[in-house]
RNA sequence: GGGAGGGUAGCGAAGAGGCUAAACGCGGCAGACUGUAAAUCUGUUACCUACGGUUUCGGCAGUUCGAAUCUGCCCCCUCCCA
């Protein structure tokens, strides 16, 4: 059986996933796009590496931060992964609040590859021009996009020109999961409760040394794209660099973990079919309790 | 005590007689999501028994066919001089 736990940061996804690996002995595979990289621990509420339990994580630190990466890669990587362990394990945890890392690996997502086909000229277009390119190129791909969503249209057009379109590319595909036997517990707190939460996390992860964290982050390593992107990293920069005071730099992480938190709760609502809990101290009595689990 | 400027929806902030239930930003809520996803983007946000109705712009009383916008009084806030 695959039990993945997930839920909106601050949910206590990783107490209820180390509860759950007691009791069943098993393996804990992350699906946190940010708990990839190393050195990057207080800001992504990493597991301490002296936990007992931390050994019994993969996918975990295997990055460095001036490596850049992609669901695709992270796809590839769980898939491996997974298919080692299950030699060894009969029950594998997947906990991490990475929605889509989570649905590209269970499900059969087929992401096509790069041919570094040249895209240079897409950049002077405006976002309507590029639309009504993709229009013709790939209408299909055009329904549920927003013209604003710049990104997504030169995406869509850049894998038409690789060959297949992205619309095809996805009509191809039956929209399963390629894994039998899998249970996805879905931590949804009380919304203020958790927001409450977020922000004593904040505070307290400023108490641990975030800013040194990310000075020392700064000192070692030329931060790549994706590493840079991370809520908490970004903002303590810009406090380093004095655009920011401190206090306007803690209450912007606040409020961006708290809209982050938002699109993971739709996202796991909408997008993945799952077992709900209004709480991880929930979750972890029925696992204790062994209801159901 | 004298002088100046203010009080607008959850917050910030426009509006200076009808086109205003009130721009815009933030926050909130809802949603989308197939190679940066802690990203990117969208919708919505006075209230209601909702193709219509009800009550709003510090308070009260006026002027006017019509007021957030004009007048009077009152209550608060900020700054400057005492």
């Amino acid at each position: 059986m695959i039990y993945v736990v997930c839920g909106p940061t601050g949910s206590g996804k990783t107490k209820a996933s180390l509860v759950l690996s007691e009791k069943l002995s098993a393996p804990i595979i992350n699906a946190d796009a940010f708990q990839i990289y190393q050195d990057m621990n207080i800001g992504t509420a990493k597991i301490e590496k002296d936990h007992p339990l931390y050994d019994r994580h993969f996918l975990l630190d295997i990055k460095k931060p001036s490596d850049s990466f992609s669901v695709q890669e992270y796809q590839y990587l769980f898939r491996k992964t997974l298919e080692q362990l299950q030699k060894q394990y009969d029950n594998i945890i997947v906990c991490g609040g990475t929605g889509l890392y989570i649905k590209a690996s269970l499900y059969d997502y087929d992401f096509p590859k790069d041919n570094n086909v040249d895209v240079s000229d897409l950049e002077k277009l405006s976002n309507g021009e590029l639309f009504a390119l993709l229009e013709e190129i790939d209408h299909d791909a055009t329904i549920n996009l927003h013209k604003n969503n710049r990104k997504r249209v030169i995406r869509a057009i850049t894998i038409a020109r690789n060959g297949l379109t992205k619309s095809e590319n996805i009509q191809k595909q039956k929209h399963e999961m390629i894994y039998s036997d899998v249970r996805i517990l879905f931590i949804n707190p009380d919304r203020t409760k958790l927001y409450e939460n977020i922000n004593n996390r904040v505070d307290q992860m400023f108490d641990e040394g975030l800013v040194n964290e990310v000075k020392n982050l700064l000192n070692n390593y030329e931060l790549s794209l994706t590493a840079k992107a991370a809520i908490g990293y970004k903002e303590v920069i810009s406090y380093i660099q004095g655009e920011l005071s401190l206090e306007e730099c803690k209450e912007l992480i606040k409020k961006r973990t708290r809209n982050y938190a938002k699109r993971q709760i739709t996202y796991f609502k909408n997008q993945l079919e799952c077992e709900a809990y209004s709480s991880s101290e929930q979750l972890i009595k029925e696992i204790k309790d062994g209801i159901n689990i």
